[in-house]
DNA sequence: ACGTGATACAACCGTATGGTTGTATCAATG
DNA sequence: CATTGATACAACCATACGGTTGTATCACGT
């Protein structure tokens, strides 16, 4: 699964195609021609975009008979997730303290 | 505000010090150059990646005299993680359909 | 075993990105 | 108003990225 860092999570989203990739993925019924046929760039671009999403963690792929599907791996979309959630925390922590603050010097300022 | 969309906002954040720069940046504390101590590189480069997050949205900046101080744009964050949520919400549904095929296939088999 | 469908990979091209140094703007202070 | 501190911006360089075409691999059907 290469090395899946933040790094290269937060690059391979930050397309629009490779989202879409994500997207249908979740489904995980289409290989990498069947997907290739929904974007107007060659086989050989989509490819290299599957590459990325699978060098990231986003993704897998399944040989089924001579094909090989594509399937949206969740768990890397969780780290993801996971990090935004944590600045998510954090911001509601600084809101919290703000706020103590703000009730403090009202109670020094009566 | 430019223009922040996932593309912007997803490159924005592939990156490790940017990304610790949305971290100090919730705090409010800290100019440019306060921010540039922390990292191994140039002023103008801290700048750079301060600019690419004023640019996808991330942060803004709050003139204190003579600094300006960096902030982080939660609302930035939240565009992000909804973008995320929205993938969480479709597997689910994709899972339930799963679990949905194999109950209806266990009725037929039987 | 051969031909074909599906995927992979390499070489190449233009542009974007991340870093540098140097110069310019802008605001507070003496 | 001249100086200094803090930020901004331009020019430049090396490397990465997104796309192309062409060739190679690999699995199935006949």
């Amino acid at each position: 699964m290469a090395t899946p860092n933040a790094d290269h999570i937060f690059a391979a989203l930050a397309d629009a195609t490779r989202r879409d990739i994500v997207l249908r993925a979740l489904a995980g019924r289409e290989g990498v021609a069947e997907l290739a046929g929904h974007y107007p760039m060659s086989f050989a671009a989509v490819q290299k975009h599957v590459a990325v999403l699978e060098r990231a963690g986003l993704i897998t792929k399944e040989r089924s008979g001579r094909r090989k599907v594509v399937l949206t791996n969740i768990e890397g979309l969780n780290l993801a997730r996971s990090l935004l959630d944590q600045y998510e925390t954090l911001w509601r922590g600084r809101v919290e303290r703000m706020t103590h603050l703000i009730a403090s010097s009202e109670e020094t300022d009566r």
